[in-house]
RNA sequence: GCGCUCGUAGCUCAGCUGGAUAGAGCACUGGGCUUCGAACCCAGGUGUCGGGGGUUCGAAUCCUCCCGGGCGCGCCA
């Protein structure tokens, strides 16, 4: 159940019954004394009417239907609608049993892009963001019921395989190739410097290019090779990182290759290209400079090369018109801001889009370290994504050790793994993505306030207690029912799951469902210190509370799942 | 030069289509475990929302100018 649109579709239709235009505006209470929900609609639309907005408001409870939701309606302030959501609701919507998220209506086909690493090089914290979001954004849609087709828009073309391969082919002799590309970013560093310091190198780097875009076999079975053992490296990853992407959602930018000429021949027999300095260009209107000079695409080198707008322009027109997907969501980062602007509508105006396709950029900032600057090691390398886990875990389990001593070893491992991934994943997950963000080791590590291990702490401790109750959940049928305040909180809480799942989808933002989710932990800790469980007076409270505290562990646990986050029974 | 974006408490960050006295966490101070896990809870206070001007019943949010940071701008992705 969205609350949420209930409440904007009861009262916008109110406002239709007042002829009043505008938007009920119903969003969550600023403060206790304002209820559950509020409508800020009245006041705009009594504007446009030029109405006492008091008067319209007072209209609008009158044709307002919220018997069945609501126990008050009272209008405050200047015209603000303030809505306090009924027990009987709450409780009708609270059931045991009853699923925590429903399908939206219709469903529809998404691509998600997201991830896209370039396979020359090892996965690093430069990919940590696009990854982790692109992938809790996809699991939201899903778990809505859309329809959701994950595309790794792997970089496994370009002239630096040449480099690559060409010095895999001088030191495959010493050592098997999976063993020289064991460190990838290495590797890659060693080749950089063969190719500068030796000219006879670099001029067979430049003709193994050329070989391999000939399609010679010899040379695509190297760079087969050499993708396989990357992408082997980034399977790693992601099951170290708990994402869900594997293999089959891979579709490279090598897959559209042979689709680019028709890119650049059907933007030409659209009169779409103009040839400028002798590359091939799109120049739109929309992409004017104030003194009038024109901003082009360049879709064609003057060597007759491709770029990555001609590709994503491929991928445009095979996610919408071959996997007919209605959304195409694009986790970047910001800088491709542009880049994205330009290239949609290149393909809106070429028709390479379907008419009803939405396009969205989802940009995000970079990670900086605590000194405001690009995120880097001590030594200014890239931070490997493997080696920031594997810290984290180290750190965790530290931690772990310290706190619960007695678990075994193998426990605290588990349990450090957990917390210690969920810890990094988390920190980016909870800022919002459009921004940068400081990415600070002591901070996320100290596994304090708005956290993973904070809100997987929650769920381990209602664990504990159906542990020492000896509770079985199937015992616990029926509806939540709130009578203390704590409870009522909660419960409100509780409701809200729906709401902000949805907004993820939609907007693509998981730290919305992070600050609910820290939300909810905290309204769940007050009840668990206020509202005795085990103990309580009466057998009804008790189970009333054990339903309370199931639930939440429910909605924990999906909510973490949801980005990519596990949790443990005991930590 | 043009464009995009950001500037909120000492630090890290929220603030949803403009809405009520701008909120959290960390840090700091004090309190709470013979009672369901103290990785917790409660209490305490801090803001020229970068600055000026404007729009209006109302602006952190929209417009404009200025200051400051980041990024982008024809053959990398």
């Amino acid at each position: 159940m969205n609350v949420r649109d209930l409440l904007n579709t009861r009262v916008q239709a109110a406002l239709d019954a007042c002829h009043a235009e505008g938007t009920a505006g119903i969003q969550t209470a600023g403060k206790p004394e304002f209820g559950d929900y509020q409508a800020n609609g009245v006041m705009a639309a009594a504007k446009r009417q030029k109405r006492n907005p008091m008067e319209l408001a007072a209209d609008v409870v009158g044709a307002l239907q919220l018997d069945d939701v609501a126990d008050s309606i009272d209008i405050a302030g200047p015209g603000f609608l303030n809505i306090r959501l009924s027990t009987n609701f709450i409780a009708d919507n609270l059931v045991l049993g009853t699923p925590l998220l429903e399908a939206q209506d219709p469903p529809q086909h998404t691509v998600v892009d997201y991830s896209s690493p370039n396979l020359a090089k090892e996965m690093h914290v430069g990919h940590l963001r696009s990854t982790v979001i692109g992938d809790a954004v996809a699991r939201a849609l899903e778990v809505l019921g859309h329809r959701v087709t994950r595309q790794n828009h792997v970089g496994d073309w370009g002239t630096q395989f040449g480099m690559l391969l060409e010095y895999l082919e001088e030191t495959d002799g010493a050592n098997s190739a999976s063993d020289e590309l064991k460190d990838l970013e290495e590797f890659y560093r060693r080749s950089r410097e063969r190719f500068t310091a030796d000219d006879a190198f670099a001029q067979r780097a430049r003709a193994k290019v050329v070989a391999l875009q000939r399609g010679d076999e010899n040379v695509l079975a190297q760079w087969r090779h050499f993708i396989d053992v990357s992408l082997s490296h980034c399977d790693e990853v992601y099951q170290h990182l708990g994402v869900t992407l594997s293999r089959a959602d891979v579709m490279a930018e090598s897959a559209y290759n042979e689709d680019l000429n028709n890119v650049i021949s059907s933007l030409a027999q659209q009169g779409l290209l103009t040839e400028s300095d002798g590359a091939q260009c799109v120049f739109l209107d929309q992409f004017k400079k104030k003194d009038g000079e024109p901003l082009p695409v360049i879709v064609q080198k003057s060597d007759g090369g491709y770029l990555y707008a001609t590709t994503d322009l491929a991928a445009i027109r095979y996610r919408t018109h071959k996997l007919g997907a209605s959304r195409v969501l694009y986790f970047t980062d910001t800088r491709q801001v542009l880049h994205f602007k330009q290239v949609f509508a290149v393909a809106r105006t070429a028709g390479f889009t379907t008419d009803d396709a939405s396009l969205e950029h989802m940009p995000f900032g970079a990670m900086l370290g605590t000194d405001g600057k690009p995120f880097k090691t001590r030594e200014g390398g890239v931070v490997h994504l493997t080696d920031l886990l594997n810290e984290a875990e180290q750190r965790a389990f530290e931690l772990v050790s310290e706190k619960n001593p007695t678990l075994t070893e193998t426990e605290r491992l588990e349990i450090a793994r957990v917390v210690g991934v969920g810890a990094v994943k988390y920190a980016d997950l909870s800022k919002n993505r459009g921004s940068d963000y400081v990415f600070d080791w002591d901070q996320m590590l100290a596994f304090e306030g708005n956290t993973a291990p904070y809100l997987q702490y929650a769920y381990a401790r209602i664990q504990s207690l159906f542990r020492r109750g000896d509770i079985s959940v199937q015992s616990l049928d029926g509806t939540l029912r709130p009578s203390e305040p704590a409870e009522r909180d909660l419960a409100i809480a509780l409701l809200r799951f729906q709401e902000n799942v949805e907004l993820v989808a939609r907007d693509g933002y998981p730290h919305v469902l992070c600050a609910y989710l820290y939300d909810l932990t905290t309204k769940f800790m007050r009840f668990y210190e206020q509202c005795p469980i085990l103990t309580a007076q009466s057998l009804s409270a008790r189970d009333n509370r054990l339903r309370f505290s199931h639930r939440t562990a429910e909605t924990l646990r999906a909510g973490l799942s949801l980005l990519g986050i596990e949790t443990v029974d005991r930590m």
